[in-house]
DNA sequence: TTCCTTGCAAACGATTTGCATTGGA
DNA sequence: TCCAATGCAAATCGTTTGCAAGGAA
């Protein structure tokens, strides 16, 4: 995990959202602390369960969004069609996602760096192949979890 | 391209659909010309406007659920949250996906065999050190296309 | 006839929005 | 105080379904 610590991460939220002018309230403070708890994205529906019914779900809705703006929270469209939300990536570190198809959970990996150079010079190349300028990737393995195996 | 070629690919459908004994409509037929057209994978709405109004919303989910059902259509949950559909890998063969962040737009490119001998490397790797059985995976690039440049 | 397919309208689940109220700086 | 944030209910979007009518074997 290149991202900085779960403990520094609260307070790194806290400060990036009061240059953004976004007051770091209960409800958006649940749902930080929920995303950071979890070793994986999570949909909205299960922040609501997770959270507990305290937080409704449109205010939860309109928390993710004003989060997602300030930079902190980003959307995740993954297999399965679901739209799941994970801490950004400077909180998180670069990472990439184990689907199960069984359960449908969904898994962080760090990959080795070296794994990481093959990725990005394979997509630079795939980029001048095509005359594509590649920004960013979406890398997700499906498969069976541990305990789906 | 490692799929059969263009022309070949109505009739395979038709044997496809003879043997599981789903009739290969008109509308069916609209759904799978515009999808053999196409180079790129395609939305309801897009395949609604691409076909002309001739063919219902609802009856045009159907039709893909049957095709996909049958084997010959694929879905394809991709960034920007939008559920779109192919033909299946065995018709257009294995192929991965250019997105644009800037017009939505998403183009199939197929890869040399050495650069997807090295995405199946890296995969089995990943793997085995998160004792995950891999099953399939997802590797789409997000950038500028040529005409967003 | 019999079963598959279609069209329309209504239902549905996930997400968004309007509006009046609450609460923090 | 004042504006941002909330709660509720209603609206919206994409997709699915019930049901009656149409069409092929």
């Amino acid at each position: 995990m290149q991202g900085i610590q779960a403990t520094e991460v609260l307070t790194a939220v806290e400060s990036r959202l009061n240059t953004y002018n976004v007051r770091y309230t209960a409800g958006r403070r649940a749902v930080i602390d929920s995303l950071a708890k979890s070793n994986g994205p999570l949909s909205a529906a299960e922040l609501f369960t997770e959270i507990g019914l305290a937080v409704p779900l449109s205010s939860l809705y309109r928390s993710l969004t004003v989060l997602e703006e300030a930079g902190v929270v980003a959307r995740h469209f993954g297999g399965n069609g679901l739209i799941r939300y994970e801490l950004a990536e400077w909180l998180l570190g670069h990472h990439h996602h184990l689907v199960c198809t069984e359960c449908g959970s969904v898994e962080d990996v760090s990959l080795p760096l070296s794994y990481e150079n093959q990725i990005h010079d394979l997509i630079e190349n795939i980029g001048r192949i095509n005359s594509f300028k590649p920004l960013s990737h979406v890398f997700e393995i499906e498969g069976r979890c541990l305990s789906c195996t």
